[in-house]
DNA sequence: TAACCGTGGTA
DNA sequence: TTACCAAGGTT
């Protein structure tokens, strides 16, 4: 443990990359990190967390956003209740603690949206406090040098790793040693064909002299997918379209979108024309179909979204029904939408057909 | 406890 | 093309 401990903490003064919430230990930043970089690789949060902490210098800045300005800014980084969560334990730390990030574990802990992992790395990196941070590449650097195949997301796997990580931490400098360990597992103990030739822990590494790094961390759920169908409706009449938000508990909860029609498959589109669902959405008559696109897909982590997009030519005005918003094109950009309907709004953009 | 919750990169 | 999975958390 003291070798691997000597090479972790080596490799990473050489290797470690120079990022932008590592200039600071302002407990603010770090938490904001931690929750953009859940789930996410930096590639893909680094711009997110520029423009939050440009948007919002502070806790309290946050904390007097509204959510639909959160979700903008989050637009596109997925899993929204983060952004949510992000707002509320905002308001609770302005509300609850005077302004000021808890500084102790528990109360960190405690927060919503802040679990086990990312409570022990705001600890550890802001307040150096000893708990160790367990992630997805430090149950992967574990697993392979240590020979462990108890399963990663079973209980009983990340009691095992927890007590391993905590054993690893004692008398270590607590932020730089998890951020460590992260960082070895994000940069050379890689998920896939890792180069274990140039890896200075493989002399002692169980899965690289028994051959087993390919099959190392072990994982026992698979998430199923289940197929859904959209039908989206995009009414237009003059300069305006219409958006809904969501509000049911069910995937982008609080983004907006077109309203749409759910359907067990990729039904006939007289069948959604017909569908009690776009009587109570429009009780025009005259409208026409001006376009459907083909059904194209988009994948979620549990979801398969089958979608389509229709076009109306409104000949009058729609008459507002509930939670129908009229939105003038030119405003369509300030409203927090899944990428699919971004999409939509772009190509619709683009072929002039949309924004004039 | 297992299901739910996004998006994008990679082989 | 498909499957995996990335600084996870909540219910």
């Amino acid at each position: 443990m003291e070798f691997f401990n000597l090479q972790i903490h080596g490799w990473y003064s050489k290797y470690k990359r120079d990022l932008p919430w590592r200039n600071s230990h302002n407990p603010y930043f770090v938490w904001l990190s931690e929750i953009i970089l859940q789930q996410t690789r930096i590639d893909q949060g680094m711009a997110y967390y520029l423009r939050f902490t440009e948007e919002f210098p502070t806790v309290l800045d946050l904390a007097n956003a509204s959510e639909d300005q959160v979700l903008k800014l989050w637009q596109g980084l997925g899993y929204y209740s983060r952004a949510r969560n992000l707002l509320f334990t905002a308001k609770f730390i302005q509300e609850h603690h005077q302004g000021k990030f808890p500084e102790d574990y528990n109360s960190i802990r405690s927060l919503k949206g802040i679990g086990d992992y990312t409570a022990a790395a705001i600890a550890s990196i802001s307040f150096n406090l000893e708990y160790p941070a367990v992630d997805g590449n430090v149950y992967r650097v574990l697993s392979r040098f240590f020979g462990i195949s108890e399963p990663i997301d079973s209980n009983t796997g990340k009691k095992t790793f927890g007590l391993l990580a905590k054993e690893l931490i004692k008398g270590a400098d607590p932020g730089m040693h998890n951020q460590a360990l992260m960082e070895f597992g994000a940069l050379q103990c890689v998920p896939k064909s890792p180069n274990c030739a140039l890896c200075p822990l493989n002399e002692s590494c169980f899965a690289f002299a028994n051959n087993k790094v390919g099959e190392l961390p072990v994982k026992q759920n698979k998430t199923k997918q289940r197929d859904r169908y959209f039908n989206y409706l995009v009414f237009e009449f003059a300069n305006n379209t219409w958006l809904r938000q969501r509000i049911k508990n069910d995937i982008w909860l609080g983004l907006f979108e077109f309203p749409v029609i759910e359907t067990s498959e990729e039904t006939e589109v007289g069948f959604v024309l017909n569908h009690p669902e776009l009587g109570e959405l429009t009780s025009l008559r005259n409208t026409s179909v001006k376009r459907i696109s083909n059904w194209k897909i988009h994948i979620l982590s549990h979801q398969r979204i089958h979608y389509r997009f229709i076009w109306f030519d409104l000949s009058e005005e729609i008459k507002l029904t509930d939670g129908l918003i009229k939105v003038n094109k030119e405003d369509i950009l300030n409203f927090a939408v899944p990428r699919l309907i971004e999409e939509c709004i772009i190509e619709l953009s683009e072929n002039d057909r949309f924004m004039r």
